[in-house]
RNA sequence: GGCGGAGUAGCUCAGUUGGUGAGAGCAGCGGUAUAAUAAUCCGCGUGUCGGGGGUUCGAGUCCCUCAUCGGCUACCA
């Protein structure tokens, strides 16, 4: 069967479903992992994707990227796994079950039984996972689709308790009870990179309260907090005791103490003034100066340090709670604190604020007042204090953010509501504690997932000692990181990074296989087999189940050595430990070593960069740094954000997000794959409609160079047959572009090796603009001609080839198009052909093709066409007005010689009579003179200068003629004499003014502006043609018709016109041209060099 | 607050180890072509290369400084 013609007017959606339904009935993605078989691996691990939403137009950049370097390597002749992963695990999955559920808090989770609800974790898992698949299968995502991991999995989870295994053998795993970020609405605390992904700037209620000094009649400690619910615990009140500390006299008689530097502090004043992390609507802050003197004034009384000031006893704002009353703190005790029956209320005075880890004093002047009310309970910072000071813990909070028993009205009120905060703020004016209140705009954590405002709680999570830090960064440096910049990114992380917390309170995720005694130890459980064999209670409930909650709780243990009886604890696990452990559990490192070995390391991954390094990167390493000291990577390519098309994030409620379902059956996934490839990596890539469009443009011309050719190969019957090619006697375009074609090969290969697509594709469009404005346009007669020839044979060879090797190297690229092509141009000619494009060996370029004499020969030709039309630009002589001559100057005599040879090729193009070169420099340019500065620079020093006034000031012509006869042009300099060789000199040509002219890369081109009389009227004739043939198109005209023109043509038209009748005629299918104007079928004013007439159209009739 | 960045045409961005009058794509304008869909090609730019200072024979490029915009990071109590 020959080829097919093709319609140039191709519905590219369409035919990309074609193209699925092809792959799918056909099995070709099966064939394509068959073929390679036994070849040398090539290892692409894959993050996983989170199973918790449809895909979206970001997650389908990585995937592009995925998919293109797989089907690269596999075309290339590699053996590949193609599994995809999917995240299955962790708060996000919880929170969209929780808000479909119509859920508000963990208790209503507990209530509805925590077994239904991680089966519809899973579920939910399962639909996304499904949907997900179909939408990478959309874009033409060629993975092992049934064979995707699940981090659910039971080898998946079973493979970290092997990991927390080893880590607790070597003794790094701990238990701390810390005061950690908690979201009262997620009931879980939040890891360090949790954090930071939730950071919100709000704007708190800020109050300045007084607490009245012991023994020290109406004297007070003005401190300041964002935080007013904390005041509940207060313990302590912080100062710096080098700080100098001022005591002023308020208007009714009552004395303040507070840092004096901030007595004048314009708090936040850039901020403010920037409008920059200031929230509108919020007024600018006070002085407390300015605060004191709107309360009626105020005068200083004296000036101390705040050393002076440590040990002052003071009474706290909330000191009729009961919780203040506990010994040994509440309701966490202190043993040693609680057997001396100290209380929080005994803790009440001034003390050391003390430095933190790095040297930095804890307390500082600036934004609040100096001195900083302390409440180990409630803040991080506090809580270290208090261990250090011995101070007992207030911890006030329930999981739910809701204050506990002991804290009196309070009890059972939410924290973070604003109506308790108002409460807090009421009763403290009311007690007159409050002295101020003010908006304070800042930074503050936020559960990422629900929005909720985070506090701060005394817990009890699990940790991993990274003190092994060193470790992991050894193995960074073994990875080569794309862009480079990565691996000092991953550094820094590694370098800051904090121990890492590996619980969460909640329900969806791994069960950590940590359980604990009444003596206060506890066991690490390494794999589902010891749990069997150590478990006393519970198994035969948990057997056949995954190991998750609520299944896995039930089993108790017996401690190997203390043979106490052992409850799994009820937290689950961070969900990166899950991502970062799949080198290993999905290539089997427990259940088949053999293969693992065989697969680890992976050659590549590539994943979006932000939020990696303190993520998934970060837990590979970290992982595989301990199971086996290696990097479990290669190569890491990272890519940035996608954003809308003017730079901003995609929103669903900004309305401006474009979803990958509308954008592949709108863009089409050929043209976003496109989009994505050629996207240097490390930008984010604005996308959008317009963007598509312009891509779209050159897929176009690949589809058009494709269908011009399929047009008239079916035409003619066009076969190839094996090794056609090579018997042609090919033109010398035919040469160029098969020589450009296997550079672009070569090309292909290297920058595919080295994960450079964006470059590829630059040269790809460059390479296409070749083909299409230049070997068709100027080859397309061959193919139109009647007789069919050995030259129309070398034609189509030639573009055969070209457009067969354009599919195959393509095809990683644009895996649809290509395969449509394809299937056309190779599989309807012959069916013991590759079944599928995808099916076929990568090309190799031919070196026998390349030949960069011949294409720097053609490619000046091609310049002096440009540089031709680019003089009638200048002169505003357009194409259709025939000119005498061009005339070329160059150096390259075997150019010279070359553009003689096909000067058919510029007479055509630029509508030229004669073509000559001109070595009389004089007629046509002048010689310029420049200095080559870098040579003389180095050299010369500090004399360029001089040396470059002389030069450019010297005549050319005499420095061009001592060049030639002596080699080098001599001058003086002062007493010295300098001799400039022709490697210090530049020698250039330019057009002389006055000529129509034009130059670069070494040739100048002009043209004789001169139009005698007959060029004159051919070039009139030649702007009637093309108003007549508009004047067909306009009416409907079949191209082969003819036709009879009826015009009163002006004299001078009339003149030219008979001149070029024959033209004329020819041109335009004139049969009949009468000199009176009859209006025929079709007729229109034209207007022709300034003078309008009407013209007259009608069709011969032929039968 | 700390640490990397960034700034070049109306928009998006290139500009090698400092070297001669600073570039591309898009948009706009003029012309032009028909294998080419939202479709071709050619031509058209007085850019304080963010401001200022310095090093150098020479700075978009190196150094300092100021203002701007983003990123990462931080326990702003």
């Amino acid at each position: 069967m020959p080829i097919k013609k093709v319609d140039p007017k191709v519905d590219f959606i369409a035919m990309e479903h074609k193209v699925l339904d092809f792959w799918e009935e056909n099995d070709i993605f099966a064939k394509r992992v068959k073929a390679n078989e036994g070849k040398p691996r090539w290892s692409f691990l894959d993050g996983p994707i989170t199973a918790n939403n449809p895909m979206g137009v970001h997650h389908a950049w990585g995937r592009t990227l995925k998919d293109m370097y797989q089907r690269y390597k596999a075309m290339d002749g590699h053996e590949l796994r193609y599994q995809n992963g999917f995240d299955c695990q962790g708060l996000w999955v919880e929170i969209e079950v929780e808000k479909e559920l119509g859920f508000t808090s963990k208790r209503d989770v507990e209530e509805f039984g925590i077994e239904k609800f991680v089966d519809l974790c899973k579920k939910r898992v399962h639909k996304y996972s499904k949907i997900q698949t179909e939408q990478s299968k959309r874009l033409g995502y060629w993975m092992d689709w049934d064979n995707s991991y699940y981090t659910m999995s039971d080898e998946n989870n079973y493979t970290i308790w092997a990991f927390l295994k080893k880590l607790f053998n070597n003794g790094k795993v701990y238990r701390g009870t810390d005061v950690v970020p908690w979201s009262g609405r997620s009931g879980t605390s939040y890891s360090q990179m949790e954090i930071i992904e939730g950071r919100k700037l709000v704007a708190h209620d800020a109050v300045f309260v007084r607490f009245p000094l012991n023994n020290r009649e109406n004297e007070y400690l003005l401190v300041w907090t964002t935080t007013p619910w904390t005041l509940t615990s207060n313990v302590a009140a912080a100062v710096n005791v080098n700080l100098d500390y001022v005591c002023i006299s308020a208007a009714d008689g009552s004395k303040y103490y507070f840092a004096k530097e901030n007595l004048k502090v314009q708090r936040l004043d850039k901020q403010f003034k920037e409008k920059k992390n200031w929230i509108d609507g919020v007024p600018k802050l006070k002085t407390i100066e300015q605060i004191f003197k709107e309360h009626g004034g105020f005068t200083e009384e004296r000036t101390l340090k705040g050393s002076e000031m440590v040990g002052w006893e003071y009474e706290g704002p909330f000191d009729h709670f009961q919780a203040q009353h506990e010994p040994g703190g509440f309701p966490f005790k202190k043993k040693n604190l609680e057997s001396q029956g100290i209380r929080g209320v005994d803790c009440h005075r001034v003390i050391d604020g003390g430095k933190d880890d790095i040297g930095n004093d804890i307390v500082v002047a600036g934004e609040g007042t100096g001195i900083v009310h302390i409440a180990p309970g409630c803040g991080d910072i506090d809580n270290k204090i208090g261990k250090k000071l011995g101070l007992v813990d207030i911890a006030p909070l329930d999981d739910e953010s809701k204050y506990i028993e002991g804290f009196d009205w309070l009890t059972g009120k939410l924290a973070t509501d604003e109506s308790t905060k108002n409460e807090i703020i009421q009763d403290l004016k009311d007690r007159q504690i409050l002295v101020y209140v003010e908006q304070y705009p800042h930074v503050y954590p936020h559960c990422w997932r629900s929005g909720d405002e985070l506090v701060f709680r005394i817990v009890d999570e699990w940790y991993i000692n990274m003190d092994w830090r060193d470790k992991i960064k050894s193995i960074v440096d073994d990875i080569e990181w794309k862009p480079a910049w990565g691996k000092e990114r991953e550094h820094e992380w590694l370098d800051n990074m904090g121990d890492w917390m590996i619980s969460k309170k909640r329900f969806w995720g791994l069960a950590l296989p940590i359980w604990t005694f009444e003596d206060k130890s506890f066991y690490v459980v390494g794999s589902k087999e010891e749990l069997k064999e150590l478990a006393v209670e519970g198994w035969g409930e948990f057997e056949g189940n995954s190991p998750h909650r609520p299944w896995i709780d039930k089993v108790k243990i017996r401690h190997p050595e203390t043979g106490l009886i052992g409850t799994r604890i009820k937290d689950v696990g961070n969900p990166w430990l899950d991502a970062g452990i799949v080198p290993f559990s999905t290539m089997g490192y427990i259940s088949d070593k053999e293969y693992w070995e065989k697969w680890f390391p992976a050659d590549f991954i590539t994943e979006c960069f932000p939020g990696q390094f303190r993520n998934w990167f970060y837990s590979l390493l970290a992982m595989s740094a301990l199971l086996e000291e290696k990097a479990p990577f290669k190569t890491l390519l990272g890519h940035a954000l996608v954003k809308d098309e003017t730079g901003r994030d995609m929103h669903k409620s900004w309305g401006n997000a474009i979803w990958f379902d509308e954008a592949a059956e709108k863009m089409g996934v050929d043209v976003m794959r496109w989009m994505y490839a050629v996207q240097n990596v490390e930008h984010n890539l604005r996308f959008g409609y317009p963007h598509a469009n312009e891509v779209r443009k050159k897929i176009i011309t690949l589809w058009n160079t494709y269908s011009f050719f399929a047009t008239y190969a079916a035409l003619d019957g066009f076969t190839p047959e094996a090794n056609g090619l090579d018997k042609q006697e090919l033109s010398l375009l035919d040469k160029w572009v098969l020589s450009k074609l296997h550079t672009l090969i070569s090309d292909a290969r290297t920058h595919f090796d080295q994960y450079q697509a964006d470059k590829f594709i630059r040269k790809v469009e460059r390479f296409l603009d070749d083909l299409s404005n230049w070997y068709i346009r100027r080859n397309r007669r061959r193919f139109w001609k009647s007789e069919d020839d050995g030259d129309k044979q070398a034609a189509y060879y030639t573009l055969y080839e070209v457009l067969l090797n354009m599919a195959k190297i393509l095809s990683p690229l644009l895996p649809f198009i290509t395969e449509t092509i394809y299937q056309n141009i190779v599989r309807n000619v012959d069916k013991n052909a590759f079944e599928s494009v995808h099916l076929c060996n990568y090309p190799e370029a031919n070196s026998k093709w390349i030949d960069e004499k011949l294409v720097s020969q053609v490619d000046a030709l091609k310049h002096v066409v440009e540089l031709g039309r680019s003089s009638r630009n200048k002169a505003n002589l357009k194409i259709r007005q025939p000119l005498a001559t061009l005339a070329f100057v160059t150096k390259d005599d075997e150019i010279a010689a070359f553009i003689h040879e096909h000067q058919d090729v510029i007479l055509d193009e630029l509508n030229v009579k004669k073509i000559e070169r001109t070595s009389k420099s004089t007629d046509l340019i002048d010689y310029e003179i420049k200095p080559n500065l870098p040579a003389i620079g180095q050299l010369y020093g500090k004399d360029v200068p001089v040396i470059r006034k002389k030069v450019i000031e010297a005549d050319p012509i005499s420095i061009v003629k001592a060049l030639k006869t002596n080699g080098e042009y001599s001058l003086k300099l002062g007493d010295k004499i300098i001799n400039l060789t022709t490697d210090l000199v530049l020698v250039e040509m330019i057009s002389k003014e006055g000529y129509t002219a034009a130059e670069g890369d070494g040739l100048t081109v002009g043209l004789t502006t001169e139009l005698d009389e007959s060029l004159r009227r051919e070039g009139l004739v030649r702007d009637i043609i093309r108003q007549v043939q508009i004047l067909r198109k306009e009416a409907g005209f079949a191209v082969e018709d003819r036709i009879h023109v009826f015009t009163k043509f002006p004299e001078d038209i009339l003149k030219s016109i008979e001149d070029f009748k024959e033209y004329f005629c020819n041109e335009t299918l004139t049969v009949g041209l009468h000199k009176e104007y009859q209006s025929g079928e079709f007729f229109k004013d034209i207007t022709v060099r300034g003078t309008t007439f009407p013209i007259g159209l009608k069709r011969e009739i032929t039968d």
